[in-house]
Parts: C-alpha cells; structure tokens; sequence
DNA sequence: ATGACTGCCTCTGGCAGA
C-alpha cells in the first residue's frame, strides 16, 4: 500500500490539482494538511467521484487536516491532537486504513521565534511526543505523516545560513524531532537517501522554486512493524513546478500488504 | 535588501504561512 501526505495550501485553489495528483499517482491513503476550510466546505463528493472516501477536520480560513483513502472509507479514531482542552487549532487527525493506524498531522510552524508561537509549537511537540509514545507501547502498525515543520539536519536545507533564525530548525526543535524518533520511529525519506538534499517544500517568493531553494519538512515516520515492510519513499517534485501548484510535494511511502 | 508570493475572508488590506 502506499500512503501519502500533502501540504495543498487550500483545497478551494488547488482542487484540479490535488484530484489531477491523486489520479495520476493513485495513493492508498493521502492524507491532506492546509485545507483552509470548516468541513460544510469539504469538496468530499469530488474525491468520491473518483473513488476515495474522507474524513475530514477543518478549520475557517486557516490548518485544517482531512484522510483519504481509496476504495474504502477510513475508520476515524481521534479528531485533534490531545493533551490541551483550549487547543482549538485543527492539525491532526487519526484513522485505520488497511490495518494501518494514520497519524496525520499539521505541526505549527512557530514563527516568529522566541515567542509563544514557538512555545505552542514546542507544547505541541511533547503533546505529540505522548500521544505516539502510547502507540508504540500498544504495538500499533503506524505511521506518522504530515508536515512536520522541522528540518531534521542541515543536510536538510538549501543554505543552513539563510535558515538559521527559523523555528523550522532551531534546536529546540530538531530536538523535540530526534526525542520523537529516538521511541522508535523510522524517517522514512531519510533512511532511503541519508545524504539529504531531498526538498518537499519551495517558497513562492524569490523564485526559490527556480533556483532549488528547498527543503525538507514533510516526514513519513514508520513504526518498527511498518519499517520492516518498507519498500520505497519519495517525493513527488514535478507537482510542485505545475500551475497553481502548491508550496509544498506531495510525499509518499510504498509499504509490503 | 525591511524585497520578492499566495490564499483566505472580506474592513479587497491585513494576516498567516515557512
């Protein structure tokens, strides 16, 4: 089966590409982050007409995550990340598909940092930390998808230099990234090509796209049973260059049934 | 170089994104 995860930056814009992407690349599973719309807005009957099914967590103006799956209609399990009662932000949303647990995530980005969008990202971060802790305790087929809004490693980025100052790769965030690994969770993008300089995201402005000023934040973390069926991962980058393309490539991983 | 673009809802300009 394979599960993929995409930053649409709005599903109103980007409908004829986001259904031109799913039918053309046909994922089990893709799960979407950046809808930008409350759920009475989820184009659900467009994604039917094609054969996928949804569940969907939205959000007026702003987040907004939603699972698809084709052929079947996705089991939903928890709707919001737990741990903080006043959290009204919609960024995660879980499901089973196939025997498989879908964590589907939209972390904050925490800009500008220091400041409490940084203390909410990193609260975020240890909520998050929690939640899968549980899931590995429980042995779960899982993965973990989303944008996670953190670069890993240098190897990670087009000019460690022009990033320096960004939440996106701050220590405390790399940090909380390796805590959560580090449980036991498999980067999928990562394991395959350790390099890095594999990019899931291009800026709109100063022609970052044209001048492969990219990097990685979109991750696909496998739990060890997930991890032992791994086939391939990637990225698939022609979609960013296409017309009123998203900032963000989808990315997927390719898992043994 | 305090730059650059895009989407959203609409106080069509201000905010958010990364």
């Amino acid at each position: 089966m394979k599960i993929a995860s995409f930053n649409i930056n709005g599903i109103k814009a980007r409908l004829p590409r986001l259904l031109e992407w799913l039918e053309e690349t046909r994922p089990t599973v893709a799960c979407l982050q950046e809808i930008k719309t409350q759920d009475e807005g989820f184009p659900a009957e467009e994604f039917a007409k094609i054969g996928y099914h949804a569940i969907c967590h939205g959000q007026k103006s702003f987040n907004g995550v939603a699972i698809l799956a084709d052929g079947v209609q996705p089991v939903e399990v928890q709707r919001g990340l737990p741990g903080d009662d006043a959290d009204e932000q919609s960024r995660y949303l879980e499901a089973d598909v196939g025997g498989v647990r879908i964590c589907n995530l939209y972390l904050p980005n925490g800009n500008p940092q220091p400041g409490p969008k940084f203390d909410y990202k990193l609260a975020w971060m240890e909520r998050l930390r929690v939640r899968l802790a549980q899931h590995l305790a429980d042995e779960l087929p899982c993965v973990v998808l989303g944008d996670f809004n953190v670069i890993p490693h240098d190897s990670d980025v087009w000019a460690v230099k022009a990033m320096a100052d960004d939440a996106l790769m701050q220590p405390q965030s790399r940090d909380a990234y390796m805590r959560l690994l580090n449980q036991g969770w498999t980067d999928a993008l990562h394991t395959l090509n350790p390099r890095g300089g594999l990019w899931t995201y291009w800026d709109y402005q100063a022609g970052a796209w044209q001048r492969d000023h990219g990097f990685r934040i979109d991750h696909l973390l496998l739990s060890p049973d997930c991890a032992d069926r791994l086939v391939n991962a990637g990225v698939d980058k022609d979609h960013r260059g296409r017309e009123k393309a998203s900032d963000h490539a989808p990315v997927w991983v390719e898992l043994r049934n």
